[in-house]
DNA sequence: CCGTAATGGACAG
DNA sequence: TGTCCCTTACGGT
């Protein structure tokens, strides 16, 4: 997925986009009817992000606030379409759907086979509902955009208190503003004491979402790297010093993802790595923008190739950037580890 | 056409 | 630790 910088980049383009609307809501794929109809016709307030979870609050008038929680999972996405009014990234999510991103650069796309319905229309800008676009769990059409959500781990509709529950059992973001334990300090302090009360290596823990939220398997690897830090050592056996630096990383690495799309970890001086393909996923020969390792970026020429984006993730056999030793891959509770032996020692 | 990987997680035992 | 779920796009046949 879509680690925790996507989700609250999603968050605040929903925001943006339909912010103070009511919505309609729909399962396409019906296998969120119930769901969608507790929600048609309610106002979208606002989304918001913790970790990898996202909540959208709906008003209805005169009802009790309603949470739809989302949690994307591996391959969940939100595609975008509307009338150009909101100047959004047209497809957040699992990094294969890249058909909404070429729409990013395409004109708009023209009516399906004359099934689609006209919008709304605002005056400036005409535009035609697409239709679905595969298992389309949940669509949120409004006045100016419509979203389309595909591929879900979660979508449910929650009470107040039920969204209280599942933020009970999330560690601190690096990425909100304090760190969801009220100040970023605390959220570090929390942070540090947790790991390093358990003998569950730090690899594991970083990945632990009630240790620390929205961290996934890139940052996780990434940030080990540029820390130092053997992935495989036992929590407890961390020094403090370590996992407050890796926590301040954290804040730092996830931040800038959330604000450009994409994840960048590695240093300039130690990007030029000769243009070399990514020689595991034997696309050497398919050009830059179609290796394995992709990302959802905005159209920017100057960003980071993505090859260049990463000290360890995906390169488990590739020199390490900094010491030249062969990266290395371990299949560690279910996920790929990726780190330097010699670096994170 | 089919197998598989993918930045995740819940649940059983 | 293993099993299952969710969906898509890609490479190989």
């Amino acid at each position: 997925m879509p680690e925790g910088h996507t989700v609250h980049r999603l968050a605040r383009t929903l925001t943006g986009l339909f912010a103070g609307e009511p919505l309609a809501v729909r399962s396409p794929q019906g296998r969120f009817d119930a769901g969608a109809a507790l929600l048609d016709g309610a106002t979208l307030v606002g989304a918001e992000a913790w970790g990898k979870q996202l909540f959208c609050r709906f008003d209805a008038r005169g009802a009790e606030e309603r949470w739809l929680r989302v949690h994307l999972g591996l391959y969940g996405a939100w595609t975008f379409a509307g009338d150009g009014s909101a100047d959004v990234v047209h497809a957040i999510g699992a990094p294969r759907r890249r058909i909404g991103e070429r729409e990013t650069a395409a004109p708009p796309r023209p009516p399906v086979s004359g099934a689609a319905v006209p919008g709304p229309g605002t005056g400036s800008g005409e535009w035609e509902v697409p239709e679905p676009r595969g298992a389309v769990r949940v669509r949120l059409l409004g006045e100016h955009a419509v979203a389309d959500l595909t591929g879900p781990t979660a979508c449910e509709v929650l009470t107040p208190a039920e969204k209280a529950a599942v933020e009970d059992r999330l560690g601190p973001d690096p990425i909100r503003p304090d760190g969801g334990r009220g100040s970023l300090q605390a959220a570090r302090a929390a942070f540090v004491a947790r790991v390093g009360r358990s003998r569950v290596t730090v690899g594991q823990q970083l990945m632990d979402q009630a240790v620390v939220a929205g961290v996934g398997n890139i940052y996780r690897a990434e940030v080990l790297f540029r820390a130092g830090v053997d992935p495989l050592l036992p929590g407890r056996d961390v020094p403090a010093e370590d996992l407050e630096r890796i926590w301040d990383d954290l804040v730092v690495l996830m931040r800038d993802g959330a604000a450009t799309g994409r994840i960048v970890t590695t240093r300039p001086e130690h990007r030029d790595d000769g243009g070399a393909p990514d020689a595991r996923d034997g696309t050497a020969s398919l050009g830059p923008d179609r290796r394995r390792t992709r990302q959802n970026t905005d159209d920017d020429p100057d960003a980071v190739p993505a090859h260049e984006a990463f000290y360890v993730y995906h390169r488990d056999g590739l020199p390490c950037r900094v010491c030249g030793t062969p990266v290395l891959l371990k299949e560690l509770a279910g996920r790929n580890l990726f780190w330097c032996g010699a670096c994170q020692s």
